[in-house]
DNA sequence: CAGGATCCTTGAGGATACTG
DNA sequence: CAGTATCCTCAAGGATCCTG
């Protein structure tokens, strides 16, 4: 039973590891609902700041430079006037579908399970 | 193809807002790590700091505050003395493994990346 | 043991204005 | 259009000490 508690103890931290760095790298409001953009097509600078309610100029443009070194996103720079830019998952970048699928479904239900929470909580304090 | 566009950027946003729920009850650096220990089994205050490397107990805390207030964590308080008190997954709580499990493989196989990034840059500066 | 109280630092993120 | 520069705020998080 000792020996089983410890391994569980190690195998626990050595759960914890992987995640946290997931974490470093998709810290932060911004940088998934920017890849969950840029999942959706090639995207303009533009266009993202329009499809991600609410970021400014200064984060979306941090954010994509985080983005771009840690190579999930590409930055193309076409020659024209006024300059355009896009903005491409990269194909190591696309292998984040299933991290973001998943919060997709948990946060899609969670919607549904606060309104029950509430429901309860309304009957309890009557 | 203008009503595809269109189409395609409400549908844009109507994925990006779940996410932004889940990382709503998420966020921070120790939520999800918190969540990995308790999912190998209750756990009491102590051996959580432990298994949680680096964190701070008001940190912890305030952080399991927030999972039981979000019905992800559930705390229970035994009459010993010195008082005991033990966290357990909820049944709801149980629900982020796919989350979890998700972001675990994606971070397992980051590192491997960072390697090869690191390598193939060297190659470019010699 | 299981935290609460207090104080402090840092950085995420916002607001606004400006530029090639 | 696609950002950069500057300034500012607030809250996440850390450090330390204290208690039932």
């Amino acid at each position: 039973m000792k020996n089983e508690e410890r391994l569980d103890k190690g195998e626990c931290k050595l759960r914890i590891l992987p995640v946290q760095d997931a974490l470093e790298i998709l810290n932060g409001k911004w940088k998934l609902p920017i890849i969950i953009a840029l999942l959706h097509g090639v995207k303009r600078f533009s266009e993202i700041s329009r499809e991600v309610t609410g970021i400014t100029d200064r984060m979306l443009s941090k954010e994509l430079r985080d983005l771009e070194m840690n190579h999930l996103v590409k930055r193309t720079v076409y020659d024209t006037f006024p300059v355009t830019v896009e903005y491409t998952m990269t194909e190591y970048g696309e292998t984040l579908k299933d991290v973001i699928g998943a919060l997709y479904d948990w946060g899609s239900n969670h919607r549904k399970k606060i309104f029950n929470f509430e429901k309860e909580e309304e009957k309890v304090n009557s």
